[in-house]
DNA sequence: TATTGTTATACTCTATAACTATA
DNA sequence: TATAGTTATAGAGTATAACAATA
């Protein structure tokens, strides 16, 4: 038994529901962030991708990020539009664009990480710098033997 | 400096992030598990609250759980139409409701419970027992300090 | 006048499938 | 024939606000 004796063998499940509802406001508290830029999180989802791979398709990115392929056309057309994202041609299949993040974009990105890092500084303030280590080597622990993708991410959206 | 050397002082935000991801996950898993008892998670949420608490009205059920009490009438209609639930009038204030569990609604409630510790084992199956309990007080300890009730869960939903 | 439960309506988000242009 | 992107439509889920009965 590995049990320390303040818990008990059969302590009720607790984890699942933890990790929802913990997820659920970490989700809503980075679109209260993200909204404050005029952006939703699948946007920054979006430019969040484009910084670390340029040049990505439409099909490409919606494949990352777990949407469908048509979801990811008035996604682009917003992003475009606002000026945070630029569409060109492929040379090599001129079907598929080849989409960038643009001067403003990498800009707005580099805002996205600032709320990013607020959020999680909002989140974990009341657990010490090495709770804080653990519970990240947990969480990554667990995320890599339940096959979860570092980009995909369904569930990344506001909930109220 | 409490950093023991392996993570860089300045290491992104990613949390809230895997917090939010994994979140979804085990959502969706508790999905699957009571999509075969032929619930959806917001019943199974319903029946865990009766259980704890037998006579409680629809508006109270409804703050508890975080949603309108508009939603609340047809979700207690489907639990009634599956004999799961009863309603009866409250002696006191007869606008009211008192909601209770029939004893078909606190073999389904098991069978729910049975659910989510097989949904927490599959989730948990790569941690050792110390690693679990330190996973569940630290998710604890941050549920606590940000104020997260321990029924009211906007997020449990199943997002695919 | 306020509150419980109810209903009707409208809105948001999403997937599905059909369409075009290129390959 | 298959694939990237696009569009239109329909469906699920939701909140909002007006209503009846009771306090």
């Amino acid at each position: 038994m590995v049990y320390g004796g303040c818990v008990p063998a059969h302590r009720p499940a607790r984890i699942g529901f933890l990790l929802s509802q913990l997820g659920a406001h970490a989700a809503a508290r980075f679109d209260d962030g993200v909204s404050s830029l005029g952006l939703t999180p699948q946007q920054a989802g979006v430019l969040r991708i484009l910084g670390r791979s340029p040049g990505v398709s439409q099909r490409d990115l919606a494949e990352r990020l777990g949407i469908v392929q048509s979801r990811m056309v008035a996604l682009i057309d917003g992003l475009e539009s606002l000026g945070l994202v630029a569409r060109s041609r492929s040379a090599t299949d001129r079907r598929s664009y080849r989409l960038e993040l643009t001067d403003a974009g990498r800009d707005r990105l580099a805002d996205v990480r600032r709320i990013a890092e607020r959020t999680e500084a909002g989140l974990t303030a009341a657990l010490t710098a090495k709770q804080r280590d653990d519970l990240y080597g947990s969480l990554r622990m667990l995320a890599t033997s339940l096959g979860l993708d570092e980009d995909v991410h369904i569930g990344f959206r506001a909930d109220g």
